[in-house]
DNA sequence: CGGCATCCGAAGCGATACTG
DNA sequence: CAGTATCGCTTCGGATGCCG
């Protein structure tokens, strides 16, 4: 670890890809969690809320328009007689799934290595 | 997109990777940018101040010292007249940093298509 | 140099109530 | 059903000042 290449200037300048990543991981804290939930298709509201723990609809709203403006989430409203509005991964969202599994993955592989780091540290 | 899986009861539980992911991740705003200045090898404490946009003493300290409860970061004190304080990646750490790369790395390859998404919705 | 203590405004988010 | 409106608590984080 000897080449020690001088940090940059600025890294929070706009165009630093680290910027972004963070942020849009944490446009909430619901953002990610929203993501893998449509994972396996497009989903209803009401339906996201149950397994994000009965998240206010106010709060998800929130994380959803999040997610939408960044082009990751698309939003539809089905016709008919009751409001029925269902959100869908855009493919751009889709292509953001792969990362976070990777980060996942890496969560559950090191689960023990974390967990025992937090209680030797008090 | 048939295959439209029942989703878990409760994303939220403790054992949900994705969960401690975007935890880790967002410790603060500054953690994933301060694993990355210390891809290179060990910082010292003001060292790192500079790239981080001149970061506040006690915000750095506070994602440093989440990032050490972690087991992502070391401290070492190193002996002299003058304090000297420096800050490394543990290999767990170094592990992480992989995701945290490919998920930058889609950030820079998607850049236009989310700043465009962004300009679209007003 | 590498912090810690304090203050304070801003943002996050949950609870509740209301609406088309 | 799919939200919006309001409130109030809590957290975040920038600014400032002090210290060994």
């Amino acid at each position: 670890m000897t080449d020690r290449r001088p940090l940059p200037r600025d890294m929070f300048e706009e165009v630093c890809p680290s910027r972004l990543v963070p942020f849009r991981f944490g446009d909430n804290k619901w953002s990610a969690l929203v993501l893998r939930c449509l994972e396996d298709g497009p989903r209803r509201f009401s339906e996201l809320r149950v397994p994000l723990h009965r998240v206010t609809p106010k709060v998800l709203t929130q994380s959803l328009r999040g997610l939408e403006r960044a082009g990751l989430v698309s939003r539809t409203v089905r016709p008919g007689p009751a409001p029925r509005v269902e959100y869908a991964l855009t493919p751009l969202g889709r292509g953001l799934l792969e990362p976070l599994a990777a980060a996942c993955a890496w969560a559950a592989e090191n689960w023990d290595e974390i967990l025992d780091a937090r209680e030797r540290h008090p």
